[in-house]
RNA sequence: GGUCCCAUCGUCUAGCGGUUAGGACGCCGGCCUCUCACGCCGGAAGCUCGGGUUCGAUUCCCGGUGGGAUCACCA
């Protein structure tokens, strides 16, 4: 087979949508695993709605997902010249034919239609006038009266729509601009495309799109239309279920390869496996086992995805991935190897970057923010000589090892009689003001000593003094 | 309403004529444990219904039902 050449066409009238995101995906992926070109274009020919701010937004998601482009960014508002061409081609060959109905006169004709049972659709009424060009005049496509367009899905299997159904639709509106369809059809087929996959929404306008391929006397691509990603209540995904844009999940502090991972999941599957990382997901990737039934988005099961990708990759990863969610609140990292430290305590207990950030201000503060009931209920008299005691301890200590931290609270907990719960939540209190933390030991690693033990000497300050 | 698509645990799915119907998320119970997590072990939970075809249907065919998409000089 030839090169794979697919392409992702979004219109620039918002913010990049999740289900816009999985269908580039798809063609991305595919792309990449057959060694073929993916070809990005801004389908904008809807001037009112289509806005320079959605073009960046577009641009900005696809590179946070790093989903990376061949060729293009085409523009359908620069090619107007080359649509031209082609209705005129269609035209010429009989393919087409110029209309003088105005809307009105359209809708009529549907209104008649309707009231005799009918379809509603345009009558034809033009198109043996052969009409020329003219003032407030559309072209529309000559569709063939019998006989059935068979649309080839690759994800579907064979779907056939009857002739008869389809209207002679409008391919150049009367103010010269080339409708949707039109415009399609002519860019995939000068770009090359020989393989688009996209939702199924779409699946109903293919037989024309295909039947402009042929009056085009062009081969049509192959089509693979993928069900639509739903809400939980299974209405099309929107504003009301929560973030739909991608550049939400990022803010989420969902990883890029995570949510990647999650939306080629949710309607493809490889058999088991349910974690896959880019390059994964590029080498195993195919057309087959996309499934073809809606499926509901479930922000519990990215969540959990995401935990496990934040897992598998590297401290390094995970603390430069980290840090703009840290800058969001003031935090610059100053020391790497500290940082990653804190991140390897926090890996296994943040499912998002920003449950990452939010835990672990206490590493980089320089005065905690103590939780009041923390306080009251662990720093307690007889918490003073424990924690005093582990204080010189750790401040003598010949080398700052975890064993030799061990050997330290074994000293402390032997002396006072104690359990080690009992020291650790009045430490784990002097350490980051709260009840819940990371262990105690990759604390104080990652902490260091010198802030270990001005942290503990600085929270004796707030024990009370014993009752008696 | 016409046309088209779809149908396995609550959700995402595996299954491609014979399985104790498998996995994951979520949920419940337990273990681990310095808190919270992670991890580990176990549990509850599913083939939309009715006809065929077949020795045998979750699987193949038809129909019902249900859900979705689409019916523009929007894309």
């Amino acid at each position: 087979m030839d090169t794979v050449i697919t392409r992702f066409p979004p219109s620039p009238t918002g913010y990049l949508h999740i289900g816009g995101a999985r269908t580039a995906l798809f063609n991305w992926l595919w792309a990449r695993k057959t060694g073929g070109k993916f070809v990005l274009r801004i389908e904008d020919t809807d001037e009112v709605r289509s806005t320079k701010e959605s073009v960046d937004a577009i641009f900005e998601s696809l590179k946070w997902l790093e989903i990376d482009w061949d060729e293009g960014p085409f523009f359908q508002t620069q090619r107007y010249p080359i649509y031209r061409e082609y209705i005129q081609k269609l035209v010429d060959s009989g393919h087409a034919y110029y209309c003088s109905c105005t809307p009105e006169e359209v809708d009529a004709m549907r209104e008649e239609a309707k009231a005799n049972g009918k379809r509603p659709m345009y009558n034809g009424k033009c198109r043996e006038l052969n009409l020329e060009s003219g003032k407030n005049m559309v072209v529309r496509l000559r569709v063939p009266d019998n006989g059935a367009t068979v649309v080839e899905d690759v994800v579907k299997g064979p779907t056939s729509f009857q002739n008869s159904e389809i209207d002679d639709f409008i391919i150049q509106r009367s103010d010269g601009s080339p409708t949707y369809n039109l415009a399609v059809v002519v860019d995939d087929l000068t770009m090359g495309i020989n393989t688009i996959l996209r939702g199924d929404d779409h699946l109903v306008n293919t037989p024309k799109q295909i039947l402009l391929y042929k009056a085009l006397g062009a081969e049509p691509p192959i089509f693979g239309h993928v069900p639509m990603v739903l809400g939980h209540d299974k209405s099309r995904l929107s504003k009301r279920h929560g973030a739909t844009s991608v550049e939400e999940y990022r803010d989420l502090g969902i990883l890029p390869d995570a949510m990647l991972n999650y939306l080629v999941r949710l309607g493809w599957s490889h058999g088991d496996q349910e974690f896959f990382t880019r390059e994964e997901l590029i080498e195993k990737f195919d057309i087959e086992h996309i499934g073809r039934s809606a499926s509901m988005f479930d922000m519990d099961k990215l969540m959990a995805l995401n935990a496990k990708h934040i897992q598998a990759k590297s401290n390094e990863e995970i603390a430069e991935a980290l840090s703009p969610y840290l800058a969001a609140r003031g935090i610059e990292i100053k020391n790497p190897e500290a940082a990653q430290l804190a991140v390897e305590s926090l890996k296994p207990r943040s499912k998002t970057l920003v449950e990452m950030a939010e835990a672990s201000l206490f590493y980089f503060q320089e005065t905690l923010d103590f939780d009041e009931k923390a306080v009251k209920k662990f720093l307690k008299p007889q918490a003073l000589e424990p924690l005093t005691e582990s204080a010189d301890l750790i401040e003598a200590l010949a080398d700052f090892t975890e064993p030799a931290l061990e050997e330290i609270f074994k000293q402390v907990m032997e002396k006072h009689e104690l359990k080690f719960g009992k020291i650790a939540q009045p430490l784990r209190v002097a350490l980051t003001g709260k009840t819940v933390s990371p262990g105690i030991f990759e604390m104080i690693l990652a902490l260091g000593r010198e802030k270990t033990v001005s942290r503990i000497r600085e929270a004796v300050k707030l024990i009370p003094p014993a009752a008696e």
